[in-house]
DNA sequence: GGTGTTGTGTCAGCCCGTGCCAGTTTGGTG
DNA sequence: CACCAAACTGGCACGGGCTGACACAACACC
């Protein structure tokens, strides 16, 4: 247990989180004020900026402890699964530990109805697009690190985490837009997806041979 | 040929790009104030923003052109190529008239420090994102629209496009960050790292009998 | 040339974000 | 307990992004 001036921090900064979330969602991004989050928190404007860069950055504070979340899940896969397993297996252990974990800061709806702000909201997507891109380049390092690889020379680790990614982003995005906001519904939705990427890139839609496969060589290059 | 008026405005409009490239890269985007870039355009700042929405949006007046021009380029792909081909083959197309429809604005090597600005720089970096992932929901719509298939329906357009683009960002950073910044080195590179592509999905970087493989009956699905 | 439309400049004002300084709280020490 | 140094906080001033309102100038059309 920290000292007393740790967990004061501590709460201040889950207030100042906490506030920030019920502010957005109920009156929207834009039209919330950084004063009236730090009034609700009762803190100065001051203090909030204290504790984080920016209003985006508090709107993501959730994003950011899950995200940390998943690193860990991928790190601690098994190193004899295929990249693109771990990754997907990482997903599926992740969330089986994400809600209570979000639980102790926010309620679980709260941030549900958070993430759809998020996406609906052109300034905050943004921000979630590059969050999402500085997260591939820590998932394609340790990628190339379970390969023995090096990211630099290889393409492949990135570009399979960025597909990865991509696909993942697509199915949240498809089942923010639908009714079901549990959270199952999101797993089995990305399970969808995550099947449909390779055949989607094998372009199994039509017969093959309407049109000359492209050579594909490529693969020697980097063996 | 448009009235005066028209012309005035478009002069006004290229003038505020051009100086907003100008400044942007030599002194960086946040050392860059509207009030400058105004002022070397030699308009008010409260005009500058009748032109654009925000100081970002004018940062990527270029690259909105460019888009366009692919998305041109894509729906005039003949209808027999499969997906992934059209895609492919529509940026071998816009690549070759997209120089002389920058230059007539701004200088080339001004756009391409411009586009490496964008890269080092996190605010921009973001819009960017956001950008490009607008861009991939109108290309799935294309795709969809080509195939004939319901694009809210069959999850594979949107992941197809998603992937794809994903793969082409990153071929474009590694350019980036590399030394060659001619735009056939650019050209070479996305070659290489779309080549990359499905056999990364493939994951056929290991003997595949390390792993059961996972089933895929995916396919049955949506055929 | 007169008239209505459209574009522009000026001004006031809100909000985000930062540097600065003074006041308060905390943790450690004699 | 008293004291001090460190860390945290609040208040203030200010620069910069952005918007609404209004008056004025430039264009288009008759």
């Amino acid at each position: 247990m920290a000292g007393l001036r740790e967990r004061k921090k501590q709460r201040t900064r889950d207030a100042l989180v906490r506030a920030a979330n019920e502010l957005f969602v109920s009156r929207g991004y834009e039209r919330t004020t950084v004063d009236d989050i730090a009034a609700v928190a009762d803190v100065s404007q001051r203090t909030f900026f204290r504790y984080f860069a920016g209003k985006e950055e508090v709107a993501f504070a959730i994003d950011v402890m899950i995200q940390e979340r998943y690193v860990e899940s991928l790190k601690a896969r098994p190193p004899h699964e295929r990249p693109i397993t771990a990754l997907r297996n990482a997903v599926e252990d992740s969330w089986n530990s994400i809600g209570e974990a979000v639980a102790r800061i926010v309620p679980l709806d709260l941030h549900m109805r958070m993430w759809h702000l998020i996406e609906t909201t052109p300034a905050l997507t943004a921000v979630q697009m590059r969050n999402a891109m500085d997260m591939e380049h820590r998932l394609a390092l340790i990628i190339a690190e379970r390969e023995g690889l090096d990211v630099r020379a290889d393409p492949r680790p990135q570009v399979l985490v960025a597909s990865f990614s991509a696909t993942m982003r697509t199915a949240m995005q498809s089942w923010g837009q639908g009714q079901d906001l549990t959270v199952q519904g999101a797993r089995e939705g990305a399970r969808g997806y995550l099947e449909a990427l390779s055949p989607a890139l094998f372009d199994a839609w039509r017969p093959a041979a309407e049109e000359a496969p492209p050579r594909q060589r490529c693969v020697r290059r980097w063996t």
